[in-house]
DNA sequence: GTCTATATGATGATAGAC
DNA sequence: GTCTATCATCATATAGAC
């Protein structure tokens, strides 16, 4: 048997990674399944022996996206504020912005999701509740009261402002913004803040 | 003379009207030609007499949608806090994100126009600006400080709450995301909070 | 499972009549 | 300026060989 249930599952990473990349930089329906499969080291044809659909492929691309990102793979290793404004940090860094590292799918891909099936925006939505859980939760554990409104405030403030640094072609605009957030957010966050509250 | 200079003009104003709609509704993308000349009742052999590419209707339609759009067109008539969150309110509002009125360019837009080219962002660049010098100074003259960044830290807010939203398919998630934003924009706005600053 | 080849359709843009 | 007709290109998805 020249093909073994790991190397499909192989392919199939290879072009969830690749999907995940492209859609990102360029939008859904700029990026052709031909493209993605060529990044991911194969012909076109083989991609329907993966997805049924290149719409399949966004819903788990967007799902995938997430599980790289920085904030789910950290998630599990915040044990104070200091540890939580370092990943505010960097989700608000130009290495983000600029699609270096892991691109969170909430930020990189909203406007895109709202034009899209159900399926899609239900990916979308499950992955948005999620972060918010479980930031919820971080900051709970981390002795903050109003945690849920919190960290949609947060949340909202992450995706608005990478977002819109990405549509930015003055580097000194796209930088000021995203300095001023992160200030913001430290302030929002800076123990005494909370205490004076 | 069967075309009059005002006929062209009422025309280039029908096709920029319904740019801003279907580009706002389905993405630029997904959105052809053919599909905006109708909705301005016209066919697609006459698009090309307007404008140069569908590109450049993308950059003017981003400026056409802003002059449109709530927040400049009340921008003057701003004279105390309380008007100020009537906008606030009517831009995180269930009629705003389901596109009843006028949609602000810079939420319904904002991924998509990441992937464009530079006249493209541009255009977008520029309304962001102006909006967010506005906002600043409509801040200053109601008496509040460190408006321009206060005004940057509600801007990324609002646009991030509305693009989000958008694509969210539970309505209640929905309507509890631009809840959550309005009163935290309230009282960001509110008088006694500032004096306690 | 992956390849090459192809069916089928839609798109952006142009040409020429009126 | 607006129309109809057309070109050239590229997309998604399928078929069949290996």
């Amino acid at each position: 048997m020249p093909y073994t249930l790991e190397h499909k599952s192989q392919s199939r990473d290879r072009i969830l990674t690749a999907a995940v990349d492209l859609f990102c930089r360029f939008g859904f329906d700029q990026i052709s399944i031909t493209r993605v499969m060529k990044q991911a080291n194969m012909t076109h044809g083989a991609f329907y022996a993966h997805f049924k659909s290149k719409s399949e492929l966004y819903a788990l691309a967007i799902r995938h996206a997430a599980m790289q990102s920085l904030w789910v793979k950290e998630q599990h290793n915040i044990s104070n504020i200091g540890h939580f404004t370092t990943l505010i940090d960097a989700y608000l860094s130009l290495a983000h912005v600029n699609q270096l590292g892991a691109p969170c799918p909430l930020a990189f891909l909203v406007t895109d999701v709202a034009h899209c099936n159900d399926a899609v925006r239900e990916s979308y939505q499950q992955t948005f509740q999620a972060m918010l859980t479980s930031m919820s939760e971080q900051l709970t554990a981390l002795g903050l009261t109003h945690s849920y409104s919190l960290a949609q405030q947060i949340l909202t403030r992450l995706v608005g402002t990478v977002s819109i640094a990405r549509t930015l072609a003055d580097k000194d605009l796209q930088q000021s913004l995203l300095e001023n957030s992160r200030r913001d957010l430290h302030q929002l966050l800076a123990p005494t803040a909370v205490l004076h509250k």
